[in-house]
DNA sequence: AACCGCGCCTGTTCGC
DNA sequence: TGCGAACAGGCGCGGT
């Protein structure tokens, strides 16, 4: 599924293919997306130049010369391919002025496409929620110390909510803790300065480097081209009851805000 | 206010 | 073998 490193690998390949490029036509679907698509916005934007293309969290922001934008979320399935439409699931079609189209496909549609008009980002009420940028210099221990401060809830629910750093999945989430040593069940709150100090830095390292990988690859999310190869690398994701690559003891599994947590009992305390 | 649990979707995998 | 149930999950929302 398309988290950070995945949405950021995508975000690259815009800015190397798709910058640049003028608008010939767009083609939507009537599918409901995770918000119906705003098709006549989407059609007023034939004549548009990209100008560039951002991230944020897990959200990519295709720049029109005119300043307005497409803001896409990519849900868990979602993608973005140049190749001739027409296939099962293509919900967006951007003809370009050269080269194949841009298609945004999504199977289960918890994507979003949207138009912002010029102005509108700064008060666009998916973005404004977002906590800061993992990668960013700004998220270091003491900020991550000041959000898990008096929580009693589990580390990795502080992580994987967006309000306080965005961008982080299930996927990451386990990884990171993995490499810092910390079960993730452990209250927020009983964390030292140093044991978040880890933590922050193994959020930083596991994300580089899956962005460095182009991605994780799973069964849901080819990755755009030739697809990311992260999952090589992931030392405890989906792997429950496989042997720990450090100790060789089995991995464990357990389920925490809903969501598949897996770790390794004896090397994360 | 903080936080948990649910529902939205569909393709894949699992168990009977 | 074939079918339905369970599962996967980001995120917004509603309830506690």
């Amino acid at each position: 599924m398309p988290e950070l490193p995945e949405v950021e690998t995508v975000r690259r390949a815009m800015a190397a293919r798709l910058v640049g490029r003028t608008i010939a036509a767009i083609r939507t679907t009537d599918l409901k997306l995770r918000v119906p698509l705003p098709a006549t916005q989407l059609q007023d934007l034939r004549g548009g130049r990209f100008v560039g293309a951002r991230r944020r969290a897990k959200f990519l922001l295709l720049d029109i010369h005119d300043r307005r934008a497409v803001l896409l979320h990519l849900g868990m399935s979602g993608n973005l391919l140049f190749r001739p439409a027409g296939q099962r699931h293509d919900h967006v079609v951007f003809e370009l002025d050269a080269g194949p189209p841009l298609v945004f496909v999504d199977p289960r549609r918890f994507g979003m496409v949207v138009v912002l008009e010029p102005g509108e980002e700064e008060t666009c009420a998916a973005l404004s929620r977002l906590g800061i940028e993992p990668l960013d210099p700004v998220f270091d221990a003491a900020y991550l110390r000041d959000r898990c401060r008096d929580r009693s809830r589990p580390i990795k629910n502080v992580l994987m909510d967006g309000r306080a750093v965005a961008g982080i999945g299930n996927i990451y989430a386990s990884e990171a803790l993995f490499r810092a040593g910390i079960r993730p069940d452990t209250a927020a709150g009983r964390l030292g300065r140093a044991r978040l100090e880890r933590l922050v830095c193994a959020i930083k390292q596991v994300l580089n480097d899956a962005i460095c990988a182009g991605g994780t690859t799973v069964s849901t999310y080819e990755g755009t081209g030739c697809g990311g190869h992260f999952q090589q690398q992931l030392a405890v994701y989906g792997r429950a009851g496989d042997c720990c690559l450090v100790c060789d003891r089995p991995i464990a599994s357990r389920v925490l805000a809903g969501r598949s947590t897996y770790y390794c009992p004896h090397c994360q305390r």
